[in-house]
DNA sequence: CTTGACTCCGTACTAAGGTACAGGCTTTAA
DNA sequence: TTAAAGCCTGTACCTTAGTACGGAGTCAAG
């Protein structure tokens, strides 16, 4: 069992965005000591990592919010749950894409940077490609 | 040559971004008419694009800003731009191995959803491995 | 040559995601 | 057993990334 303190030592986060994200919903209310005191889990450790790591990749709370209920249960239909689900994974697709495509811009600007090639005013825009087609 | 209005369109953001981005440095200050009007390029629109594209990624404006400033230049030592790209991509190919484990996770949660198999509290968070190591 | 749409600038406001108190109980280690 | 450290709630404040005005000048179609 984890201490407020701890679990946001353990997830890196301020002790106050724990209690930000228990309000918003993303952390469920953990149970309590007899003196009100909150007492953690693992899986909160957990739970808390993903939130981050999610955040990082552009997620809003409210996305990540709807990533970490797709359950199946009684209430949602199974359908319903990989519906969500396949219109999540379409959506990290796109973002995989274009994370390649940033990256291999960047390994090109590395390359001409090392070959003392001429370079444009944005090497970055160039290395994309100069169509522009985002 | 663009108007304010039509860049914005084009890059589907608002006028008001554009000055915005101006004003944090994320947009060139573009050359203007007689009357003080704004005129835009088409490497503008390519550039919005660019920016808007790796908001959605997870970067800061900052951030954007700073690759997009990545050049070759006289003030700059050649060395110090790849390595700064380098650092970069390291970045992206985080943000690259995060994306696919969500992914996985997400595919892994859609066939359990087919086959019916009971599922726990969380299978986004069973789906990505319960070590909870991110 | 006017009238409605567009643009300018400066400033003020918003929304999301936190962060920081204040005042008051608990725990714990000396 | 008491003082420091930790935790509670509620409320206020902060930063980032825009958005929205207001008042004034400009453009272009009729």
């Amino acid at each position: 069992m984890l201490t407020t303190s701890q679990l946001a030592h353990k997830a890196g986060v301020n002790v106050e965005t724990l209690r930000y994200y228990e309000r918003r919903g993303l952390l469920p209310e953990p149970p309590r000591r007899a003196s009100g005191y909150r007492q953690y889990s693992q899986d909160d450790v957990a739970r808390l990592q993903f939130i981050k790591c999610a955040k990082e990749l552009g997620f809003t709370l409210q996305e990540v919010q709807e990533l970490l209920n797709l359950r199946v249960d009684p209430d949602t239909p199974c359908a319903m749950v990989k519906r969500r689900a396949d219109l999540k994974i379409i959506d990290i697709e796109a973002k995989l894409q274009s994370l390649k495509r940033i990256k291999k811009a960047l390994n090109k600007l590395a390359a001409t940077c090392s070959g003392r090639g001429p370079v444009g005013d944005c090497p970055i825009l160039e290395a994309l490609g100069g169509d522009g087609t985002w």
